[in-house]
DNA sequence: GAGTATTTACTCGGATACTCGCTGTCCGAGTAGGGCCGG
DNA sequence: CCGGCCCTACTCGGACAGCGAGTATCCGAGTAAATACTC
């Protein structure tokens, strides 16, 4: 199994609007020319984050994406689950129901051992992934990455 | 983004073979017919936690399958491995490397703060599942599941 | 009855199709900036 | 020169194909028990 890989590309492009939200707004195709992604897909996980309230975008010349809220009240698990859906990773199809000597009733309320345990390890999964804000991935971020992107925008058309 | 359905089988069914590691094998057969899954696909998934060293499988009539170690040196993360691979959930692919300004070097030789984030998330969550093992499982059982499990043992052929 | 060779039925093991979600793509609706015209 | 109108080009938004991992399945190799036969 593995994280789909737009999860890794909302995170950078989320990133990348932070260092860049003081100037324009950034239209999915200069994101998707910055990392050398699929325009048309990208512009697709972008929307999601829109609609999960973790970007604003803007239609029309000089429109885009931007951050909907400062970068410290977004949290990593956010645009992951933005991305993601809320689905749990793990979803227990109640197997000991099933069978010739089903289990049901009163015996059922409580989820099974395994259940529980696969349920604990994704809350933790989820509990730090909720403890990085992308005000954090940018504090954190090396010297380069941040003089490549500044160097990067400076490139832009429309920049001041 | 959701874990195989697989998973769960394979730890129900090593759950049940500890229940049962003082009697015969059992088959995948039997396995399958006791939670009502496809018994082709369970021998599937059965087969890869013998190749993991979970469980050992023996040939002919009264065969089967039966713990490899004992219940307390069988964490559910070894379950899950065996099933899963031990491919990490999330594999970065380095989109900082791409793109017209890519970034290159020395300054990639550390992972990426996003990287660095998902990795320790998984690490929390492999932890989780590494801190139970199924002798855990077994204990924290409760009576209806094990009566149940009992019950059925006591109606197959071989029922001492 | 005991021992042995044979038969038999049952098990795992690997190789082979099918299905759904992630990936990738497209065109249409909407918008805001720029250009043109008239006053 | 200034204001208003129109046009254009650019953006997002939702709907439509393609591929790979997970799901499901089959048949062959091997084994151990049960049987039949012989002594």
């Amino acid at each position: 199994m593995r994280l789909p890989e737009g999860v890794e590309w909302a995170l950078h492009c989320t990133w990348l609007l932070t260092l860049a939200r003081d100037g324009d707004a950034l239209p999915a195709r200069r994101l998707a020319e910055f990392y050398g992604l699929p325009e048309a897909y990208l512009a697709k996980l972008l929307k999601a984050l829109v609609r999960a309230g973790v970007l604003s975008a803007t239609s029309g010349p000089r429109g885009g994406f931007r951050l909907a809220r400062p970068p410290e009240a977004i949290t990593v698990a956010q645009v992951v689950e933005a991305v993601e859906g809320q689905s749990p990773l793990f979803h227990c199809m109640e197997i000991r129901q099933r069978g010739p000597v089903p289990l049901t009733g009163a015996a059922c309320r409580k989820p099974c051992g395994i259940a529980k345990v696969m349920h604990r390890a994704e809350r933790a999964w989820r509990k730090e992934l909720a403890a990085t804000t992308v005000a954090d991935l940018v504090e954190t971020s090396g010297i380069g990455a941040v003089t490549r992107v500044s160097t990067w925008l400076a490139t832009l058309p429309g920049a001041s």
